[in-house]
DNA sequence: TAAAATTTTTAGGCAAAACTAAATAATTTT
DNA sequence: AAAATTATTTAGTTTTGCCTAAAAATTTTA
């Protein structure tokens, strides 16, 4: 139906909006997506055209609802590849976005559907991303910052923001991974790193990590919290 | 490396080159890739250029090593996929091929490794068609057609050289499929149309069918004829 | 608010991969 | 062996998606 470069201005347009306040500008899609400024233009008067983006001269773009589920139907197919490569086929979480950039633009309403089913139709994906269901809706979560807690807490991993192949090999070092117990051990104030234990090891974490850890307090601290 | 179409041409050649004995000619290339003639000349001089094929003006066209061992690495991959999405997917036999000629061309010596593995490396695919190893080899097996067998033999069914849904559906309705076991109740001598029994029910093929289905001889019926 | 800096768009090209129409080579017929 | 037919190649376009350089609009700064 569409070209992989006009899904992958749509994805992008999406991811942009979903992480500015702002408009989408034509600068930014040009470095997410590594071409130049007067290509973006280009293609966003072909995507205004075919009525999937609003698209003003001089002032950005944003989806319309129709390029927006159609974004939302790559990102799904492209979360669903994501964990099946981890989940059957041996991949690290590192490893897997590449092969998923190709995977999500194979036009098959058949395939995506049994994939999902064959995978027990999962909610997210190995980095904790939202898998959007078929009618694009996402599931309910909430993204809370490891940096945005303190001494004591006691907090469950659910995502990671910055999915650089080196953020995720640095967590798996330190064995921090989906569903990871992490407690907040000391805060330094000077440069807000925080020292947490994980499994029975003391790891330092920079606040540039803590900022692209998403956590969920954990029940049970929460229930001793309470106490 | 190379782009789909590129990809889609050594495919052609190489299936041209298998089922015809002289070389491969730019109409039947044409024919096979729906594209016109003119089309097709100017592709072949790209791939000369890159050492896949070699082509002499208005002579032909062969693969060379380098063209044949990437067009086994296609062929795997389809074959592999089709496999999938009929074994994990849910997918009948008949609806696998549109997909496969996405999913062939899929980058990613690591994805058709462990794929591979994951299906528990699986000599042929779902139309009976033999899958290459990771090292372009084929699995060991040989041809013959139903045509070829006379009254009082039993056979199981190994392969369909017609690929088309409609021959796929044809069969699906007399139930026949990989590894049926047919024997030939009689033939008629003036279209060579044969009626073959099935389970308990006696259908009619045509020569057209049974050309297009490949068999091997049963064990059992084998040591009959000994005896 | 006018000048400077930055961002965006336009204009003009290029390469891949398709097409049509015309030219040319190969093959078949007479 | 020449003519007719058929197959193939060449020439000239088109579309998509990218590029650089120049022009224009917007935003920032003074
Ligand atoms: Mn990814
Ligand atoms: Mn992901
Ligand atoms: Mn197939
Ligand atoms: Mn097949």
């Amino acid at each position: 139906m569409y070209s992989q470069s006009e899904e992958n201005y749509l994805k992008a347009i999406y991811h942009l909006e979903e992480s500015s306040e702002k408009g989408v500008s034509t600068s930014k899609l040009s470095e997410e997506l590594q071409t130049k400024a007067a290509s973006v233009t280009e293609m966003l008067k072909r995507l205004a055209e075919k009525k999937l983006v609003n698209y003003r001269k001089y002032y950005g773009v944003s989806l319309t609802p129709e390029g927006k589920s159609w974004a939302l139907a790559i990102i799904r197919k492209h979360r669903l590849w994501e964990y099946f490569l981890v989940e059957c086929l041996n991949f690290n979480w590192d490893e897997v976005h590449e092969v998923a950039e190709q995977l999500e633009h194979i036009q098959s309403k058949k395939l995506v559907e049994e994939l999902d089913c064959f995978l027990g139709r999962p909610s997210f994906d190995p980095h904790g991303d939202p898998i959007p269901n078929a009618a694009g809706v996402l599931p309910e979560f909430k993204k809370r910052r490891l940096s945005e807690f303190k001494v004591g807490d006691t907090l469950i991993c659910k995502g990671f923001s910055d999915a650089s192949s080196s953020f995720l090999q640095f967590l798996d070092q330190h064995k921090i991974g989906l569903n990871t117990l992490v407690s907040i051990k000391s805060i330094q104030e000077f440069d807000e790193s925080m020292l947490v234990k994980v499994g029975n090891n003391e790891i330092m974490l920079s606040k540039t990590a803590t900022q692209n850890i998403f956590v969920e307090r954990n029940k049970e601290s929460k229930i001793k919290e309470r106490a």
